[in-house]
DNA sequence: TCCTGGCACTCGACCGAGTGGAGCGCTGAC
DNA sequence: GTCAGCGCTCCACTCGGTCGAGTGCCAGGA
C-alpha cells in the first residue's frame, strides 16, 4: 500500500476520500463537478478533474466509460479503509440492540446462532462466525459405551455443559465393564485439564511408560486418545445470506449463486476466516485479495474474539465491496468484544 | 378438479397438453399456428384459435397480454400433471446416478444429506428430505450421566447406531451410582422396544404400580420418561437451493429472498411437507395452492418413503413452476423407494 | 508553477415515430 | 364443425434526435 500514498497531498486524500464516501452513499459514479461542491475546498471543478485524473493514473479510481463519473477501484478502497476511513462509534441503539442478543446461559452454539444472526440483522448483510477452538476449555467428563461388536461411543463433556460424541471403531472388543474401568482411570487423571493438555499429556504417558502400565491402563490410555484424537470438526456459522440478494452490484445471477453455493460449502468461508485470526485486529478483505474469482463485488469485515487474552475465533461479515465501512467496522469490532465477554463467564458449574 | 374435466374433448385435451409440453419446453407463450403444427392433429390454426379461446374461458390457460401466445394458468397445470401428464421411466443413467448415491453403512443423517444431495444434483432443482420419524426404531440403550447439581444427560441409543442426547433439568439431584441403577434398571426392562412402545409402557407402569415400586424405581421410571418424551425435534435438509437462482421465472429478488429465507428457517417447508406425508404416492403443489404467497411460480414434487410398509417421511424438490414434471415425477418416485430400502437394511448387528 | 474558466467532444439515457411480426377475434363460405 | 382470410392489437426492435453530465485540453491570470 505504501507505493500508493507517497506521492498523495492532503487535498487529493480529501478528494478521494469525499469521492468514495459519495459512492458509497448514493451508488453513483461521481463527477468533477458534484466532486468540488461536497469536498468542502473551495477549488474548481476544472482543478478536481486534474486530481481525479492523477488518481486514476495511480489505480485508484476509473471511469466506467467516458464521460461518466469515477469509482473506486480496489485499489482505491484499500487505501481509503487504511488511512483515510474515520470510523464512527457505534450509535447507543445499536450497541444496545447487540448486547441486549447475548444471553450469558447460553451454550456455545447457540452464541454462535445468535451472534451470527446479530451481525446479519444489524449490518443487513450476512454474518458469520467462526466456532471457537476448544483448546483452553476444560475436559469435565469422558465416558465410553458399548455400542456393539468393536463399536464404541465415546462421550466429551466439556465446560461442564457442552458435550460431543464419537464414535470409535475399533480392532478389539471391549465389555461395558472394562469400559467404566478405563472411563474412571481416564477421569481422575485427566479430569478438569484443557483438551490441548489432556491431548498432550496422553501422548507422553503412551510414549513414556508403556512397558509399567498394566494391558488395562494402556487401552485406556489408547482409547482416550482415540476419543480426545480427532481435531473437533472446523465448523462455521452464517446467517442472513439473504440479505445479499438485496444489494444490486451483486445482480449478475451467476455469481450469486458461486456466493451462495459459497455459503453452503463453508470450505472457502473458513479458509478466508483463518487466514484473519493471526491479526488482532478488525481486518478486511476486499474484493478479489482473498484469491477467489466470485468475490468480485464483494468485501469482508472480521474481527477475532479472545477468551481470556487468548484469541479462539473469528467473526465477521460479508456485503458488497460498496459497504458503508464506517459504519460495519465498528459493529464488527464490538460484537467479537461482547462475544468474547459471553463466552469467557463461568457455565453453571460443577462443584463436586 | 372435476368441473374442468367435464367438458373437455380429446381434441382440446391434446391441444392443452401440446401447449403446456410446449411451453414447458421453451417457456415462451405459443401461439394457435405452431400449436397446431406441433399438435400432431390435422387441424388449421383458425381451429386451434377456438379451442383455445375455450380453453382461456375455463381459466386453463391465459394470454400474457392481447396477441401474445397462451401459457397455462395453475389451473391448466393442475388438471396438465392429474390426467394429461404421461411420465417417461427415468432413464437408466439417472437410476443409476441415484442408486450409486446410497451408502447402505451411512448414518441416518449422512443417508438424508446424500439423499437431497442426489435430488438437486439429478433435477438442478432444490431437493429436500423430511427427517424419519422414529416411531419405529428400537432403543438400543439408555445411559445418564450427572453434568452438575441437577443437571443430567440422557444418551438414548437407537437401532444401534444412533445417538441422540438430551439434557435434562431435575428438581432433585442423583448421584452417578444412582443413575447407574437406574439405567441398568430401565435397559432391562426396555432395551429392544421401539420408541413408541417405550414411552407408552412407561406412561402404564407409572400409572398401574406406583405404590408397589421402591423410590428409585418410581425415580428411574420417571427419568426415563423425560428423557423419551420429549418428541424428536421435527427437521428437515434441504439441498441446492441455489439451483434456484437459474430460473429466469424466479428472478424477481424479493420473491426469491423469500424463497430462500423460506429455506433458511424451514417452518414453512416443513409445512408443506407435512401436508403431504397422508398421501401414499407422489404429490404435487403448484403456485399458491399451498396457500403461501411467495410460493407463486414455483412448485413442489414429494413422495413419501416408507421402510416395512409404514410411512416414516417424505422426500421431494422445490422448482419452478414450469418444470419438467415428466423428468421430475420418477425421479422423486424412485428416490423415495431406493431411500426406503435404504433405510431398512439393517445397521451392522448388536448381538448381544 | 499552479489554478481557473471556457470550450469542444463523448457517451449514455430518454423519447417518439416507424416498422415488422406474431397472434388474436371475427366472419363468411364450405 | 371446419377453414381461410381480413383487420386489428400489441410487442420488440430500430432509428434519429435531444439533453445532460462529465471529461480533456487549452490559454490566460495569479
Amino acid at each position: 500500500m505504501d507505493h500508493a500514498t507517497i506521492n498523495l497531498d492532503a487535498r487529493a486524500r480529501t478528494l478521494l476520500r469525499t469521492l468514495i464516501e459519495s459512492y458509497i452513499r448514493d451508488g453513483q459514479p461521481v463527477g468533477s463537478r458534484t466532486l468540488a461542491r461536497t469536498s468542502g475546498l473551495s477549488v474548481s471543478a476544472a482543478t478536481v478533474r486534474n486530481v481525479m485524473a492523477d488518481l486514476e493514473d495511480m489505480g485508484l479510481i476509473h471511469s466506467p466509460h467516458t464521460s461518466a463519473g469515477r469509482i473506486p477501484t480496489p485499489a482505491g478502497y484499500r487505501l481509503f479503509v487504511d488511512s483515510l476511513l474515520e470510523v464512527r462509534n457505534p450509535s447507543p441503539d445499536e450497541v444496545r440492540a447487540i448486547q441486549s442478543g447475548f444471553d450469558p446461559n447460553a451454550s456455545t452454539q447457540d452464541l454462535m446462532d445468535t451472534t451470527s444472526n446479530l451481525l446479519s440483522r444489524v449490518t443487513r448483510m450476512a454474518g458469520m462466525v467462526r466456532l471457537p477452538r476448544h483448546r483452553n476449555v476444560a475436559l469435565s467428563q469422558i465416558e465410553f459405551l458399548r455400542l456393539g461388536e468393536g463399536r464404541i461411543l465415546a462421550i466429551l463433556v466439556i465446560d461442564g455443559k457442552e458435550v460431543q460424541n464419537r464414535v470409535l471403531e475399533l480392532e478389539r472388543d471391549f465389555g461395558q465393564d472394562e469400559l467404566q474401568r478405563m472411563a474412571n482411570y481416564l477421569n481422575a487423571h485427566l479430569a478438569g485439564k484443557s483438551l490441548h493438555a489432556v491431548r498432550a499429556e496422553l501422548l507422553r504417558e503412551m510414549r513414556d511408560v508403556r512397558d509399567d502400565l498394566d494391558a488395562m491402563m494402556l487401552a485406556a490410555i489408547d482409547l482416550g486418545e482415540k476419543a480426545v484424537g480427532d481435531e473437533d470438526p472446523d465448523d462455521v456459522v452464517v446467517a442472513g445470506q439473504t440479505h445479499l440478494l438485496g444489494y444490486e452490484e451483486l445482480a449478475d445471477m451467476e455469481r450469486l449463486r458461486q456466493l451462495l453455493e459459497a455459503f453452503n460449502e463453508k470450505q472457502e468461508i473458513l479458509g478466508i476466516l483463518d487466514q484473519c485470526i493471526r491479526s488482532d485486529r478488525v481486518q478486511i478483505f476486499i474484493g478479489r485479495e482473498s484469491g477467489l474469482d466470485w468475490f468480485e463485488n464483494c468485501s469482508v469485515v472480521t474481527a477475532p474474539y479472545s477468551v481470556d487474552g487468548e484469541v479462539v475465533g473469528v467473526l465477521g461479515v460479508i456485503g458488497p465491496t460498496r459497504m458503508s465501512y464506517d459504519r460495519v467496522i465498528p459493529i464488527v469490532d464490538v460484537t467479537a468484544r461482547l462475544l468474547g465477554s459471553a463466552l469467557g463467564e463461568q457455565p453453571p458449574g460443577d462443584p463436586k
